[in-house]
DNA sequence: CCAGCGTTCCCGTTCAACGAGAACAATTCG
DNA sequence: CGAATTGTTCTCGTTGAACGGGAACGCTGG
């Protein structure tokens, strides 16, 4: 009770002291999802985004007659289809994924280890599609998953050949260690990015985990620009050679596919 | 302007003869988003959504703080990552289509033809996943793309093998032909759906296009449910016999890693 | 029978949202 | 090269929808 009081001439809602618009608050509600909090009761979602039980259950209310959440038969809350539908359909980055998906395929039919493609979004390299088959390893990455640009395959490529001011940025800001061998020293990065600049590929061997090693290729389009990176995950002490052929050939693959469907 | 005063008592934000909501405004300024129209300038979207201008700026502005919509470098609009992201992280159905994607790419891969995965939503059938080759016919469905009920293969497994209300509203409601051979007649769709559920599977030869035959069956959880529908697009005048074999040994693939999983 | 939890309804207060309008910037066109 | 068109940014007075506390209701389970 107290507390509320901190936020008292803060821009916000009308009455609200919460001290943040209607948009904020649609999507403050949406990410107390998560891939293992599927549903929800109306008052759980309010308690975790931070919201009066009755206004919770007013925004849920709205949302669901907007069709972006859904209410089941059990009267808890779900994602709606309307909202992945709404992204899906008309997104450049899907169309991407669209395109690239039979060559990962390929990729996958034959390097047999986990393959994915990532875009750079917000900083980060967000994953886009990733298809794993019965006997590959283990792999932190998911389907609409992050990882930071310095300590992946896919994000050094990303970074590496992005523009200058991401690289500047992303060489101030912090860099979080996520295992014993992710490079945390500016000085270190900006070598490893030159590397990936000569060699036109990234690697990255213990970055994420111990025992496995990220291998990823620059996407480009028409114009030159990198738009994704394509990459595998590869036991630690594999041999990359062939994987590395696989991954080019796949990249000037989905290259053609776009620039065809123009 | 003589038109505004039509509207001026209608419910309503604050201020405006609209008479909606503001999460109805976001649905609708998203809505405005096409997969052939994915760069709007902010007053176009305004225009198109119903929009003053100056409120078209404040609410897309606000969409693209909250990572919803993207500014692009030409200060064009698009559809944000964050949504797709926000919409796959937590979505059931989703779950559905990963598990079934490597059964799907083996079906695609034996009978080389429009491979596709379809929920039941709002009393559509919605695709979550296609699969394509490069030899494969025209198709209509598109990913994120919706098909009636009635008239489509997956449709007719959703409809057949769902609940009672379902089928009540649907046979009630009007039929739409999608092509000459689309059944209108709530009898005759009654007899169809019997058929269905005797065979196991649907057959929908020339419902969408005089050319092609849809073919699908159904995909289930634990309980038994029918969670989805699993089809392939065939010439029509093809043998059925080898890609129903094959569609009902991926649908068992899918049901096993489904319940693995749990 | 009661305790705990989720949900729904009511209602007085209040300020953020609203949109007209004007000024400005960027493009297109004649 | 100016004029017309189109998109964007800002200001500002008005106002009613959103807000949330509170109370009542309906489950469920001990």
């Amino acid at each position: 009770m107290a507390l509320r009081a901190i936020a008292w001439h803060a821009d916000g809602v009308a009455n609200s002291p919460s001290g943040d618009s209607v948009t904020e608050r649609l999507v403050r509600v949406l990410e107390t999802f998560t891939p293992t909090r599927t549903a929800q009761t109306a008052t759980e979602i309010g308690r975790r985004a931070g919201l009066p039980a009755s206004s919770a259950h007013r925004i849920v209310g709205e949302l669901v007659d907007a069709g972006l959440l859904e209410r089941g038969e059990d009267r808890r809350i779900r994602v709606g289809m309307r909202l992945w539908e709404l992204a899906t359909r008309s997104s450049h980055a899907l169309r991407l994924r669209q395109a690239a998906l039979p060559f990962m395929e390929h990729v996958q039919a034959r390097v047999r280890e986990h393959t994915q493609l990532a875009i750079l979004d917000q900083d980060d390299a967000l994953f886009v599609e990733r298809l794993s088959g019965p006997d590959a390893g283990a792999n932190v990455t998911r389907v609409a998953g992050r990882l930071p640009l310095h300590a992946s395959s896919s994000g050094l490529v990303l970074l590496a050949f992005g523009d200058r001011e991401l690289q500047e940025r992303v060489l101030a800001g912090p860099l979080k260690p996520l295992s014993r061998a992710t490079p945390t020293d500016p000085q270190a990065l900006r070598r490893k990015l030159d590397e990936v600049r000569t060699l036109g590929h990234a690697l990255a061997p213990g970055y994420i985990e111990d025992v496995s090693t990220g291998l990823a290729v620059p996407v480009r389009d028409e114009t030159g620009r990198t738009v994704a990176a394509l990459s595998v995950v590869l036991p630690r002490d594999a041999q990359t050679e062939f994987a590395l052929v696989e991954l080019y050939r796949a990249a000037r693959g989905i290259e053609r596919a776009m620039g065809a469907r123009r």
